[in-house]
DNA sequence: TTCCCGAGGA
DNA sequence: TCCTCGGGAA
């Protein structure tokens, strides 16, 4: 028997959870598909995404039914793409498989793909409110200080434990799991928890010691390595309309795979921005010899960094016209500034354009 | 600049 | 068991 101030922690969660869009409906499709988006990324960052996308497919089967060029673009900025395709083969495999009902036990939802122990969990117990943990960020960040306690596989132990202490107390396991979620976003924050407001502060291990900054254990992480490049924003006249050249990225690249991007050259190293006109005959250079194309009217529009995991990519930008086709970009075409939102792309292209 | 965040493949 | 994938907030 764990020592846990359940119902302070349900209290607390009543009073003050947040209005989240995926709230509305706890049915196993919308939980899925917000716990999918929420992987990795902040729930603000998330609530567009998420109506946009329940909005074009509303239900599994609606989903199964769409390509991925329908689905990719409504993730378009919110990284880790592999997530939108797994979404698509798992809502077609449910559909086919299960008559487009998400599996209710974790052995079936593990065999899914995009779908591992913390969205398997998710789903059974805010979906189907079924006594299973989740164990994300949050809720470790929780236990970790609450218990003092630093190893992975005893926090799992405490997890396991408590989800099921609270359904002996006939607490539903849904609200449970989301208090504590709700509790790590809200409350024990990883750099500045605010405990004087914390419903669990009177048997909190980290409050009582002064050591939330020292739980849980801090993972060690890779240096940072830097790449240059040389973006080119080629513009283009078209029955009267101002086209942009896009490229697709195969499927042999290391990241942003099959996605749409303003064609990119890396640099051995990085380019010197105090003199422009030598550095846009540099550009002129670097994309002359590679593509085989002309470009004019040339206009250095500034730089900005993009960080992709432990990669960051300083990013040139020159605008130009273009004569001729560009060689060894794979497909191409020319896009409307109103339609780039239509094509799979990451925020490197959004990031472009807004210099 | 550093930090945070799950799944999958090697 | 380690390493990889994106992006934004602080
Ligand atoms: S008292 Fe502080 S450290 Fe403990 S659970 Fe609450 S916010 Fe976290």
């Amino acid at each position: 028997m764990i020592t846990f101030p359940f119902h302070e922690l349900e209290f607390w969660y009543q009073q003050f959870k947040r209005d989240l869009p995926w709230r509305k409906f706890q049915d196993a499709y919308h939980v899925w598909v917000s716990e999918i988006m929420l992987q990795q990324t902040q729930v603000n960052n998330v609530i567009p995404y998420y109506q946009r996308f329940l909005k074009k497919f509303p239900t599994i089967k609606a989903l199964a039914q769409a390509e991925e060029e329908d689905v990719l673009p409504l993730w378009s900025g919110l990284g880790y793409y592999t997530r939108a395709r797994n979404l698509l083969k798992t809502a077609r495999i449910v559909t086919e498989k299960f008559k487009g009902n998400l599996p209710s036990t974790f052995e079936e939802l593990l065999k899914l793909p995009g779908i591992g122990p913390y969205t398997a969990g998710a789903i059974l117990s805010i979906a189907y409110h079924l006594p299973y943990p989740v164990l994300d960020g949050n809720v470790k960040r929780v236990f970790s200080r609450f218990f003092l306690e630093k190893s992975n596989q005893k926090l799992e132990e405490i997890a396991k434990h408590l989800i099921d202490q609270s359904y002996q107390l006939k607490n539903d396991p849904s609200s449970f799991n989301q208090s504590l979620m709700e509790l790590g976003a809200l409350v024990c924050n990883p750099q500045n928890p605010t405990c004087l407001s914390c419903p669990l502060q009177k048997g909190c291990g980290a409050f009582k010691k002064n050591l939330q900054s020292f739980y849980p254990q801090l993972t060690k992480k890779n240096q940072t390595q830097y790449r240059f490049f040389a973006l080119l924003m080629a513009v283009k006249k078209i029955d009267g309309s101002i086209k942009f050249l896009v490229r697709k990225r195969s499927k042999n690249e290391q990241w942003l795979k099959e996605l749409w991007e303003f064609p990119m050259i890396q640099l051995k190293k990085d380019l010197k921005v105090r003199n422009k006109q030598a550095l846009l005959e540099e550009f002129f250079k670097i994309f002359s010899q590679q593509t085989k194309c002309k470009i004019k009217e040339c206009a250095y529009m500034g730089n900005f960094f993009h960080s992709i995991t432990h990669h960051r990519l300083k990013i040139h930008v020159v605008k130009s016209s273009l004569d001729g086709s560009l060689q060894g970009f794979g497909p191409t075409q020319w896009v409307a500034n109103k339609d780039l939102k239509k094509i799979a792309s990451s925020s490197i292209l959004k990031k472009a354009l807004a210099l």
